[in-house]
DNA sequence: AATATAGGCAACCGCCACAGC
DNA sequence: GGCTGTGGCGGTTGCCTATAT
């Protein structure tokens, strides 16, 4: 809000007044009754905002179409609704989602599907069509990407084997980052991450928000990368300049791979995202510990229970898995009623 | 430099539940 | 019990901006 405010309430009206959705709106209202006429939609100017947030600070909220009106507001109670909540409230948090709230985001959707608002409740400061929104551009495009529904097996495997371990990182490289000076991380509080063999997990784009899927030309060749004391995720993606034949496209496999640092254990998993209906194909743990991707029910429950469920052979849950684990321990404890 | 395309996000819409009359 | 107003929620739309061609 604070931003909005400065950026000039004359140039922003001159711009809306000039904005072809404004002028559409009041064609469009004139059409209608007297009352219709008058309201306004389209995007707020600063001057409503101040309406608004003043009659508010001064009256408290509720109530909202008299407020509207009481308020010399010509919108609809629902959008003055709409607008004090996702945008105005003062607690509103703006900004990118950090890896811990993307961390909780997925554990919750796993957990209640899209109720929005029920997953707002536990990230502070976010709203529910900030959590949606991110969900559909962020989450659903790399479902799009992997040519799978969000709520598939497939998809599911992705989200547990490499984009929860890549956001374990960044949380790692924020609290390292927090510990030395930097900037503390941003609420919801985040445990520090001291036990994993992941320490000093490097991005192998550092350019990628947060997000699951490469595109470098290492990705596109998949497998393991055994940098050192990094972990590097990866699956092979065809590029978009690619223009892959569907021949090409079958072997275009899901490959995730997880190299546990000095002690070279591997966790290699690959999918084929041409065959949906074949989940995994990969040995977990190495030969010893015989279980593929099929024996593994990945796909039921939330992400927490299934790696509390996991224990069952000798390095399940995977180290990183258990700071997972315990991560969202923590989320609870902190953010949960 | 101009145009096309994709992504992000604010706002709107339709539906539902609930309370008060 | 029916009607109306209100609030809440999830889905969708459309605008603006960034990026690609």
């Amino acid at each position: 809000m604070e931003m909005e405010m400065g950026m000039g309430a004359l140039d922003e009206l001159e711009v809306l007044a000039m904005s072809p959705g404004g002028s559409a709106a009041s064609a469009t209202a004139a059409a209608g009754s007297e009352d219709e006429a008058d309201l306004r939609r389209g995007p707020w100017t600063v001057e409503e905002d101040l309406l608004l947030v003043n009659y508010i600070a001064a009256h408290g909220e509720g109530r909202w179409n008299s407020l509207a009106r009481s308020a010399g507001l010509k919108r609809t109670g629902k959008s003055c609704r709409l607008r004090w909540l996702n945008y105005l409230r003062p607690d509103v948090r703006r900004g990118n989602i950090t890896a811990s709230e993307q961390l909780l985001i997925l554990e919750l959707h796993s957990r209640w599907g899209n109720r929005w608002s029920k997953i707002a409740q536990h990230l502070p400061g976010r709203t529910d069509n900030e959590i949606k929104n991110y969900w559909r551009t962020r989450v659903q495009k790399h479902a799009r990407q992997l040519r799978c529904d969000v709520n598939s097996r497939h998809f599911r495997h992705v989200v547990r084997h490499l984009w929860i371990p890549r956001l374990l990182e960044r949380i790692q490289a924020d609290a390292a980052a927090g510990a030395s000076g930097g900037q503390p991380a941003a609420a919801p509080p985040v445990v520090a991450l001291a036990t994993t063999t992941a320490s000093g997990g490097r991005l192998e784009s550092a350019a990628d928000n947060g997000a699951v899927v490469t595109t470098s030309k290492e990705a596109h060749a998949g497998g393991c990368y055994d940098h050192g004391d990094y972990y590097y995720y990866s699956y092979s993606e065809p590029a978009a300049a690619d223009a892959m034949s569907p021949a090409e496209d079958t072997s275009s496999a899901l490959r995730s791979t997880v190299t546990d640092g000095p002690a070279q254990q591997q966790h290699h998993y690959c999918a084929s995202a041409a065959t949906p209906t074949n989940e995994g194909c990969g040995v977990v743990g190495g030969a010893a510990a015989g279980a593929t991707m099929e024996e593994e029910d990945v796909f039921a429950g939330t992400w927490s229970e299934l790696l509390a469920t996991a224990g069952c052979e000798d390095d399940f849950p995977t180290p990183i898995e258990k700071v997972l684990y315990a991560t969202l321990v923590q989320f609870q404890f902190c953010t949960f009623a």
